[in-house]
DNA sequence: AGGATGACCCGAT
DNA sequence: AATCGGGCCATCC
C-alpha cells in the first residue's frame, strides 16, 4: 500500500467535496476550506479552483469568503455572491460578514 | 525542470 | 484601520 499524500486525490475533487458540506446560511473562509479539504495553507489554490467552477455548478461557491469575512470576488461576481448570501440570510454589515456568527464549522460542529 | 500565477493569509508597521 | 511584505501550495506553460 502507498501512503496517501495530499496530492493523491485531485485537489480539485477534495475541495469540491469539502465545499459541498458547507450548510446553507453559513460561510467558510478559503483557508478553512483548504484545511477541511486536507490541504492546509492552500487557500490560494482554493481560490483559483473556485475560479474555474462551471457557472452552472450546484456547489455553494458563494459561501466562501476571505479571512476577513469579505467577498474576494471582482465584479460582476461580487454582486452575485452578495445577493446569493443575502438570499439565504447571511448579512453583510459594512461589506463584511461576522464570521463568529455565520462562520462554519463552529466549535463542535464537525 | 523551473518559474510564474492567483476568488489567500498573517504578522508587522 | 489601512498597507506592505513574505510565505504558501497545486497548476500551467
Amino acid at each position: 500500500m502507498q501512503k496517501p499524500t495530499s496530492t493523491d486525490n485531485d485537489a480539485t475533487t477534495r475541495i469540491y467535496l469539502a465545499l459541498a458540506q458547507v450548510p446553507e446560511g453559513r460561510v467558510v473562509t478559503y483557508g478553512r476550506l483548504a484545511e477541511l479539504a486536507g490541504l492546509p495553507r492552500a487557500a490560494r489554490l482554493v481560490g483559483s479552483t473556485l475560479r474555474k467552477l462551471p457557472k452552472d455548478t450546484s456547489l455553494p461557491w458563494h459561501r466562501v469568503l476571505n479571512a476577513q469575512g469579505k467577498i474576494s470576488l471582482p465584479q460582476p461576481g461580487f454582486q452575485r455572491q452578495r445577493d446569493r448570501l443575502q438570499a439565504e440570510g447571511v448579512a453583510l454589515i459594512s461589506g463584511r460578514v461576522d464570521l463568529t456568527l455565520y462562520g462554519w464549522p463552529r466549535q463542535g460542529e464537525l
